[in-house]
DNA sequence: GTCTATAGGCTGATAGAC
DNA sequence: GTCTATCAGCCTATAGAC
């Protein structure tokens, strides 16, 4: 009875596999060439997966965009809702909430490029599931920026205009990476490529002394 | 003879105006929908223009593009660059770089998202005219933070990851315009869409503060 | 310089065999 | 679930008439 213990009841062992290569696919060449930019073959070609497997598992090119789109968003949604509700003093809130964000797209670095062109692009999917994640990204740094604001912790900066900068400047840094390494590699990059972690420990600084109301002695 | 004082030497009156025409069409819609999502129909039809007359003109889509692309960067790097080169207080000149920024982005409103679009994208152009203007436009902030700092007015960051994290956050504010206008629309924007100005002033003292070696006594 | 007509390639989707 | 074969539609570019 051993191959009984081993056969668990899945009709469909592979199909999981299937979908999976797909997203994976899907995912570095949609950051790369967009949604038009990218044609289902070259997902299919690079997925090893057969280009009909797109239809059956995702009824079609959009739906496998979307389904990429929203795999990303909810749990980092989730991640920053949670960090935002958390009872924390204003400015490591707004530090963690930084250090967060680039953690989440370290895991899915394809993340910052779609939605940023979900953002400029006509818009694609807005009225879709993943539209209030991204709402929801938006409102947790607004959270902690009003709330350091009224413990007056932080000056009175408007929230909205604070996490545009915030969250602006972080994404646009990470979807040039790909420009930066691209021209380091030339040599015509006029000082050696800031990391990540260089990028980041700048942004949180300038953040917080531009917010502090009371300023730092230095 | 009043003919002759009327038809000037020009055998071809309406060349330019089909260019023109095209190029602005073009600068619309390559803008909104990227390259791969504009198609030269789409871009005829807007300027009233037979399509035939993109290949004509400019060589085709591609040449097209990258007429626009050049047209607008050219203009905006030499003026930057003229801004960093000139005797002015590094605060006021940084102040006077943004300023500068959006005023020329007011000009030319598709010049953000393709400039955006090319650092993102597998880039199509870099090779190209285009790409040292890039370079100019980015090299002429750093400029002024390296005076600032020489001059012990602005703290010792690091010039160029503080000029992506300033010119980051301006191009994102300004590509994601659009959305925001349509969500305040829609109703599910938490707060009143803040105005290029507000965003600017909000930017030029936030950076300020935060590269000024002595902080602001409030 | 402009326009029409058309060529030739690639795209996304699916019917039907296995 | 997977694959092959095929479709209709759209795409860019251009030859040739005016």
């Amino acid at each position: 009875m051993s191959t009984t213990v081993r056969a668990k009841p899945r009709p469909a062992r592979d199909s999981e596999a299937t979908r999976e290569a797909l997203l994976s696919a899907g995912a570095t060449l949609f950051a790369e060439g967009g949604f038009d930019g990218t044609s289902v073959d070259e997902i299919a070609r690079k997925a090893r997966v057969n280009k009909a497997m797109i239809s059956y598992h995702f009824g079609g090119k959009e739906g496998l965009y979307g389904a990429i789109l929203a795999a990303a968003a909810a749990p980092a949604a989730e991640r920053l809702r949670e960090l935002a509700a958390a009872d924390i003093p204003p400015v490591e809130a707004l530090t963690r909430y930084i250090e967060t964000f680039v953690e989440l797209t370290e895991k899915n670095p394809h993340f910052p490029p779609m939605i940023l062109r979900e953002l400029m692009g006509g818009g694609r999917l807005f009225d879709e599931a993943f539209f209030p994640h991204v709402l929801a990204i938006f409102g947790s740094i607004r959270m902690i920026l009003a709330r350091g604001i009224a413990l007056k912790v932080f000056r009175p900066v408007d929230p909205l205009v604070t996490h545009l900068s915030v969250v602006g400047s972080l994404l646009f840094f990470l979807v040039t990476e790909g420009v930066r390494e691209r021209m380091e590699k030339k040599g015509i990059l006029p000082a050696p490529r800031p990391l990540p972690r260089d990028f980041v420990a700048h942004l949180k600084d300038v953040t917080i002394r531009g917010l502090l109301a009371e300023p730092p002695r230095n």
